[in-house]
DNA sequence: GCTTTGATGCACT
DNA sequence: GTGCATCAAAGCG
């Protein structure tokens, strides 16, 4: 598949529901970054879904510098900065105030693979370009100047592929590197696709 | 202030 | 499978 430009962008309505269905529902849409130095862009293929009241949620212990973003509108990005060494990317859904989200976890990538390539090092296999939070990070460039942004009207923004994923090619299982809430399952990845970023 | 920990990834065994 | 780089927030006092 390759973008033509004319696939409809996600509208922010899409974000106001449960971060449990936008997580199963963001699988197959298509994350989009123009940038300075070229386009770039990947078919989501694993996700996580975080909701209020969730202790393994950053906003569960209230608004800080850090999360601010997360309660802010339903359409926009959370990114931030972890283990000294990576971004992840979050959209923020339900509604405002709230603090839910959904961790991006894994890209099929679909454009610009070179500066992607270019980014993460010649010695990085392409299975491993945008496979896991902080690489699909650095694959897109995605840093802390996103945090914030709205995914519909910056240059980082979600558009439909077309490409329907059946419900039972979607698998459900317990969140990757969390300490609480490790139980719930919250996990959505497509399954059987090669760039998801854990079994 | 000072310590701990974390929604990770990579090199190495 | 194990160890560790690396640092910003959070938690504690």
């Amino acid at each position: 598949m390759i973008l033509t430009g004319e696939e409809p962008v996600i509208p922010p309505e899409f974000y106001h529901a449960h971060p449990e269905q936008v997580a199963r529902e963001l699988l197959g849409k298509v994350l989009v970054h123009r940038s300075a130095y070229g386009l770039t862009a990947g078919i989501i293929v694993e996700t996580e879904a975080y909701y209020q009241g969730d202790p393994a949620c950053h906003a569960t212990r209230g608004k800080t510098r850090r999360n601010a973003s997360m309660f802010g509108s339903p359409g926009h990005a959370y990114v931030y900065f972890v283990y000294g060494n990576h971004h992840c990317f979050n959209a923020v859904t339900g509604v405002a105030g709230k603090g839910e989200a959904v961790l991006v976890r894994a890209l099929e990538p679909l454009e610009g693979l070179e500066l992607m390539q270019q980014r993460r090092g010649d010695s990085c296999p392409h299975r491993r370009l945008s496979s896991g939070p902080g690489n699909l990070c650095s694959a897109m460039a995605i840093n802390r100047e996103h945090d914030g942004v709205s995914l519909f009207r910056s240059s980082l923004f979600l558009v439909n592929s077309g490409k329907e994923i059946l419900p039972s090619d979607i698998a459900l299982t317990t969140r990757v590197g969390i300490s609480k809430g490790k139980e719930l399952p919250l996990r959505f990845y497509i399954r059987n696709n090669p760039y998801v970023s854990r079994r």
